[in-house]
DNA sequence: TAGTATCCGGAGTGATGACTCCGGTTGAGA
DNA sequence: TCTCAACCGGAGTCATCACTCCGGATACTA
């Protein structure tokens, strides 16, 4: 990969560049991946051509969007690392994982394998599940979490169920039995406990 | 509501129907519901106009599948309800449900609110609700399933957790691993088991 | 078997939306 | 201040789809 000789955005430019950003990332948000260039160029105040000057395609500028909210959830779990109470700062993470994911289906969409693939949001994606994964042993390693269940099943399960939040209409109760009912499935024992015995 | 006079339909439109229904059903299950309906009536052999007389719209299509699945897994609770033990009825349901929406993403995206709101979904629904509220209520006074929870967080619970399996790539063992978790969680008591607590 | 209500096919229509192109504008170095 | 590379705006292009329309084909009835 040959690198470009990059020089410094005009003050203009980088300026828009941001806003598109910014705009872009408050639409997809509430709209979802559907929500239309023109209409994110309009709300931003720019005419389309200058947004695809900057994002090549849509793709691309959802990707960059996904990127730097996967970057702010790397950065929330790092400094949960630096708590002492390790299964504490791993359920504290994922309620705000949680928090922070509701109503952005943008980011729920991506964060599945499906749509994007570039190679910005699959090295972020990598970032996090590093990360993540510290954070999971180390609570395992205290004792806290089950020891059979992986980093990747655990987003499976957290982004599913703030997934559905929505989409069943689930009122903020019934999202902290949700929860409720995951957390105490992660603490409890690896279930050895045979199956519900016949009578 | 004026109920129509309905004379039966000639036996090629009949089939027709039919045909229609059989292929965009697995159409919609593998595309998603993004599929375009020329595709449709492309592999089911038939002009669109053919499709158009039987549904009015894409939407109708898709509710009168939607509708057909609904009515599968209500059959399917109401055959749980036989059995006499109550608990591993419930859990062996979801389990089936779990695989029988596997892949099924025109059912995913439907069981949701989202989406498709026609009167006959909603009595679909409704009905669903109905019947797994008994299968469930039969566990909870079994003690088998923890007291606070209700139908509607089992299904989002669930929808959400088969949506991620394939959008996150998950392996058999992943999910198993997964629904593991969730069943421990059911299983276990309403948490009044106090918060982690910090050493 | 003829007559006709019903049904079928698929070209055509209109709407939408991603993306391009280029004449006009502007920031910043000399 | 002058100059021009870099940047902007937005009308226009092209592709995709849901849906319509109507001449021709087909299944029932007598």
């Amino acid at each position: 990969m040959v690198k470009e000789k990059e020089r410094p955005l005009r003050a203009d430019a980088e300026r828009n560049r941001l806003r598109v950003l910014e705009v872009a990332a408050e639409v997809f948000a509430t709209e979802g991946l559907a929500a239309p260039i023109d209409e994110i160029a309009r709300r931003a105040g720019l005419g389309v051509g200058t947004l695809y000057r900057h994002f090549p395609t849509k793709e691309a500028l959802f990707a960059a969007i996904v990127v730097m909210r996967i970057q702010e959830v790397v950065a929330d779990a790092r400094a949960q690392l630096e708590s002492d109470a390790p299964g504490e700062a791993f359920f504290a993470f994922l309620v705000r994982m949680v928090d922070g994911w509701r109503q952005k289906k943008d980011f729920m969409d991506a964060l599945a394998s499906a749509g994007v693939d570039l190679e910005d949001v699959a090295r972020a994606k990598h970032d996090l599940h590093r990360e993540l994964n510290k954070l999971l042993e180390r609570a395992q390693k205290a004792g806290e979490v089950r020891e059979d269940v992986s980093i990747k099943e655990i987003i499976a399960l957290i982004a599913g169920t703030v997934g559905s939040l929505d989409r069943h209409g689930i009122a903020p109760k019934g999202r902290d039995r949700m929860l409720a009912i995951i957390f105490d499935g992660l603490r409890g024992p690896p279930a050895v406990k045979a199956k519900t015995p016949r009578r």
